[in-house]
DNA sequence: CCACTGTAGATACCAAGTATCATTTATGAG
DNA sequence: CTCATAAATGATACTTGGTATCTACAGTGG
C-alpha cells in the first residue's frame, strides 16, 4: 500500500531512491509537504506543518534533499535560511523583497566575471553563492516605487 | 580611568560614537577582543573568549557594529556564520577554504553585471549577497594541487 | 551632583540544527 | 515468503546563534 503523490512529490523521492535512500512512509510525506509548496519556506514552517512527523526527520529529509540537489537553499535578506524546489544545477536566485517570489538565474555570465576578478587577486575559485535583492516585475507593475 | 585600546578598538568605539551609543566598560572589552582578532570568527568563539561579558552584550555588540559598518557578516561555505572588520561600504570576500584567509573584493563590476541580467528578467535590483569560495594565492603555492 | 536614559547582565525563549540511541521498518537474499 | 540486516524513525538532549524581558546599574548632559 504505497501512498501516491503528486508527479512532484515523486520527483523529490526519486532523487532520494537516485541516492540509494529508502522509500519511508515519513519520507513522502515530507515529499508532498514540500511538493505543495509554492514558494520558499523555513524548516520550522515545514515541521509545524508535520506534527506526526520527528523533528529530526523532517531536519534529515531537508539535507538530504538538498545534497541530492532536489531543494536548495535560500538565503533571505533578512539572514533566515529558507528552502525551495530546485533546478537541479548550479544557479541563482533573483528575491523579490516585497512579494517573496523567488526566479531562478541559471545561464548567467557572472561565473566568468567572477573567474577575471578572482585572477586578478591569484584567487582560485571554487565556488560562490551569491542571492539578489529586489523587486520583481509585478511588484513594480503594481506599485510603482520610483520604477 | 578610561581604559585604552589599539587604535583598531578606538576605531570600532568611535563607529558607534558616531551613532549614538555610549562608551561602556563591557562594550570596549568587546572591541579590544575583535580588534585583536586576525580572523573571521564566529559570534560563540568571541563570547567564549569573554566570560566576564554577558552574551547578550556580546551579541548586541556584534549587532551595532555591523549596523555601523565597522564589522560585516561573512558566509562561510559550510554555512557558518561569521564576523570581521569591515571595509566600510559594500564589498564581498574572496574566502580560501583552505587556509580560512578572506580577502576583500571593493571595486569590482560585478553590481553592473547584476543589473543588466536582472534587467532581462523585468526584476530591479535592490540589494545582493556574494560570496566567493576557492583557494588564495599562498595556499596554491604551498601546496599545487592542480593549479 | 543628580536625573535621565541607555546599557548590562541574568534569564528565558526561539530557530535551526546535530548527536545519541532504542525501536521500528524497508529491502533484498535465500 | 520469511527473515536478517542495515537503515530510518522519533524521542530526547544538546549546540549555536540570536532575541525578548526586566531589574539594576552606569554614563552623560544639565
Amino acid at each position: 500500500m504505497r501512498k501516491r503523490g503528486s508527479p512532484l512529490s515523486e520527483q523529490l523521492m526519486d532523487a532520494l531512491e537516485e541516492r540509494g535512500y529508502r522509500d519511508t512512509a515519513p519520507r513522502r510525506t515530507v515529499a508532498r509537504a514540500i511538493a505543495e509548496k509554492e514558494r520558499h519556506f523555513a524548516a520550522e514552517e515545514l515541521r509545524e506543518q508535520l506534527p506526526g512527523i520527528g523533528r529530526a526527520t523532517v531536519y534529515r529529509s531537508l539535507k538530504i534533499l538538498v545534497e541530492a540537489g532536489a531543494l536548495c537553499r535560500v538565503l533571505l535578506e533578512d539572514g533566515n535560511l529558507h528552502y525551495q524546489l530546485s533546478h537541479r544545477g548550479h544557479h541563482h536566485h533573483l528575491l523579490c523583497v516585497e512579494c517573496g517570489a523567488s526566479e531562478d538565474l541559471m545561464g548567467c555570465d557572472i561565473e566568468d566575471r567572477l573567474e577575471s576578478v578572482a585572477d586578478a587577486h591569484h584567487f582560485q575559485v571554487s565556488g560562490h553563492w551569491l542571492e539578489v535583492y529586489g523587486r520583481c516585475q509585478t511588484c513594480r507593475a503594481e506599485l510603482p516605487a520610483s520604477a
